[in-house]
RNA sequence: GCCUCGGUAGCUCAGUUGGUAGAGCAGAGGACUGAAAAUCCUCGUGUCGGUGGUUCGAUUCCGCCCCGAGGCA
């Protein structure tokens, strides 16, 4: 039995069957779902991101779902703070709070400490970076980290242009150092039972090329033009979300509907490998099969 | 039936003035500390369609055959 105060966490590839095991659980040990996912937090993005229905979510209370409008910004700090806010909310009500979701990133920034306070984001100064990476190329920006943080420029790939603006950003934001605030030993946040849901790689895509043509004949494509019909900016956060982007360009005529279906499989696979590679990083999480994973999790 | 162009990595193709070959994509592995469904790194041996010939040596040149696309009858 988990203690008071003590999370579960569920987490694992896109279409590998996380919402149904949340769903069970849920019901099972009276808990609520704290969603981790940095699509299905916003609103009008249903049938791309596999939302859970109206239906299931009368049955269990989800929770960090449909908060955000399309063009809205967030983070994985931001995230931090909202999942705070749920969970200790759901603990005051006596029930457990089962953090579900695949955007690791998020998980990994709730359950550990990570220090992002320091430095903000800031846009005018990524502007910057970017217009100097524009004129001066990526070995230019990635010298300019060399001299204010030649450990974290070690670290950093030159070509990976996001995350040396990053760094940039933290020394100009804060003075500090992103190797030097960034915490070492990882401490936890939570006392938290973690499980990654897995299966065989091969039923895994099998289950993504399904996942995908379902959402086709539901209305993808409607559902995308209705977003940009309601405003939604194409270069959103949001908008770049797999399904998204892909929709985008086959309503422009850059694709035909065919390319459309098989590219957004493509890229939902890439993504699900991605994600496996994020939660083997996460030490604490112990491994489950998706079809024992209601009999292996006892709590 | 004749002519032309193709047949090279799972796919699309490049290449070898004859010394057994390489890109993109796919796939696999990895990174990730306020964009994360984002961003980035690493990994390429395959009867070079088959078969005979020329040659020290053929995937590369020549003959024949098979398959595909197109053209002419």
């Amino acid at each position: 039995m988990v203690q008071k105060n003590s999370l579960i966490v569920i987490g694992g590839p896109t279409a590998v069957g996380k919402s149904a095991l949340g769903l069970e659980l849920a019901q099972k040990y009276n808990g609520e779902i704290v969603s981790a996912d940095s699509m299905q937090i916003y609103r009008g993005m249903d049938i791309g991101t596999a939302k859970p229905t109206i239906e299931e979510r009368k049955l269990v209370r989800h929770h960090l779902i449909d908060i955000l409008d399309v063009n809205d910004e967030y983070s994985a700090e931001q995230y931090k703070e909202d999942a705070d806010k749920v969970i200790e909310d759901i603990f005051n009500r006596g029930k457990l709070p089962i953090v579900l979701g695949g955007t690791g990133f998020y998980i990994k920034a709730l359950l550990y400490e990570h220090n992002f306070g320091y430095a903000p984001k800031n846009q005018e100064i990524r502007d910057k970076y970017k217009n100097i990476l524009n004129q001066y190329g990526k070995e230019y920006l990635h010298d300019l980290l060399k001299q204010k943080d030649y450990e974290s420029a070690l670290k950093i790939h030159p070509n990976d242009t996001k995350k040396v603006i990053r760094a940039l950003e933290i020394y100009e934001v804060s003075g500090l150092k992103k190797s030097e605030i960034a915490q070492k030993e990882q401490k936890k946040r939570y006392d938290f039972k973690m499980y990654v849901l897995n299966c065989d790689r091969n039923e895994l895509y099998n289950r993504i090329n399904k996942r995908v043509d379902d959402m086709i004949s539901q209305g993808l494509i409607d559902e995308v033009k209705s977003l940009i019909e309601n405003g939604a900016d194409i270069n959103s956060q949001a908008m770049q979300g797999i399904g998204y982007k892909e929709t985008v360009a086959y309503l422009n005529n850059q694709l035909s509907k065919d390319e459309l279906i098989e590219l957004i499989k493509q890229r939902t696979r890439n993504y699900a490998k991605r994600q496996i590679t994020y939660f083997k990083g996460i030490k604490d999480a112990v491994w489950v099969d998706i079809h024992s994973a209601m009999s292996d999790i006892v709590l």
